[in-house]
DNA sequence: CCGGGCATTGGACGTTTGTCCAAGTTGATC
DNA sequence: GATCAACTTGGACAAACGTCCAATGCCCGG
């Protein structure tokens, strides 16, 4: 009989909620296989949650502040190349790696997304659901045009929303085709139009 | 007991589990609910299809093979602009205007399509899912260049792709904000894009 | 007009689902 | 060391699930 803080058995809890998502679907995300999952007893869920849906959309909000936060972080480490345009290149490019490489980890996410934005179809004004990814790609935009030395002809911010937009999409349509060739190409070609809106600072 | 061809019962089942996933989301598919949208007996969904599964598979097929086709195609309606950025930029904001009077319609289409994504994770080369999606787009945009008196500088295939991706990405990132100004900021900043790819014919 | 095969259907089956609760255990406080 | 609230847990419950089948009805080729 593990004694375990709330809190924490909330996060562990969520953890294993995006593992069995991950490898079986939103479809297979029941509370027995959650629990077994974080070998738990059935009961500890609904100590922790109210009920199932609710942990749903408590993972579907740690996807958003963290879990996809951390990966849209790792997109512009490495490489110090002067030239803009070859930065976003490579950073979009790295995205398709990181699809291909756990295609469940990216799906999982959308499915949770999709499934907690159904729940406030006809609902209240969106909350700062992708609020935060906006601002961590507003701010890696902001950092590659400054070392590129190069400007902005629009708001970080507004750019910020069109590249999560375009990197969903690359995700989405990847899902159904597969082309690994035709990602890579559309990557580049998103990076390519994002240059478009820089002058020389 | 209405008598009706086998094909066209399956043609009634995918139909209804098309309007019950737009309503009730891919989780509320389920066989008695899906029968009573068509009007049916339960063991005439047995009888059209193997189970439930092979259903959700062939309403999935439908909806890249028509449904999703037929909005394709709607998007080069009307207007006779002699510019291509204004051509694209219409069709693009007619589509945002589709997706914000019936979210879930298009949450159906998305939800359908990683429903079945799913199923071929580490399975076969992609079938033709998003092939025909391809083509049509492919002939809207050299319908339009040529309307417009310009030439694509890149194969119309490959932008094809790329424009199917972005209007993914706009459906899943308003979907999550819910931002209609941001949608078509998104848009047009994607239609611009395109267009910076043709040259004067 | 009648027989044979296809279509139809309501009900039953065993599973799995989410939720709940009462009994038991722990650890800090007085 | 007694007390009490917080935590844990296994089992029970009704409801909904997918699937199947025997019985019935219909239509058409002969």
């Amino acid at each position: 009989m593990a004694r375990i803080p709330l809190e924490e058995r909330r996060r562990l809890l969520i953890a294993a909620t995006l593992t069995v998502i991950e490898r079986d679907g939103i479809a297979g995300a029941t509370a027995r296989r959650i629990v077994q999952q974080a070998d738990m007893p059935l009961g500890a869920l609904h100590y922790a949650f109210e009920n199932v849906e609710d942990l749903l959309a408590a993972a579907a909000d740690a996807v958003t502040d963290n879990e996809r936060l951390a990966a849209e972080r790792g997109l512009a480490e490495g490489g110090a190349a002067p030239d803009l345009t070859d930065l976003l290149v490579a950073g979009m490019e790295r995205y398709v790696d990181l699809l291909k490489a756990r295609p469940g980890h990216e799906l999982a996410f959308l499915e949770l997304m999709l499934h907690s934005s159904r729940a406030r179809l006809d609902a209240p004004p969106a909350p700062g659901r992708y609020e935060a990814s906006y601002e961590v790609v507003a701010a890696l935009l902001a950092q590659a045009a400054d070392a590129a030395g190069a400007a902005w002809t629009r708001p970080v911010r507004e750019l910020a929303r069109h590249t999560v937009s375009t990197l969903d999409g690359i995700t989405t349509t990847w899902l159904a085709d597969h082309d690994d060739a035709a990602a890579l190409a559309t990557a580049r070609f998103h990076a390519h139009a994002l240059t478009a809106l820089t002058t020389p600072a």
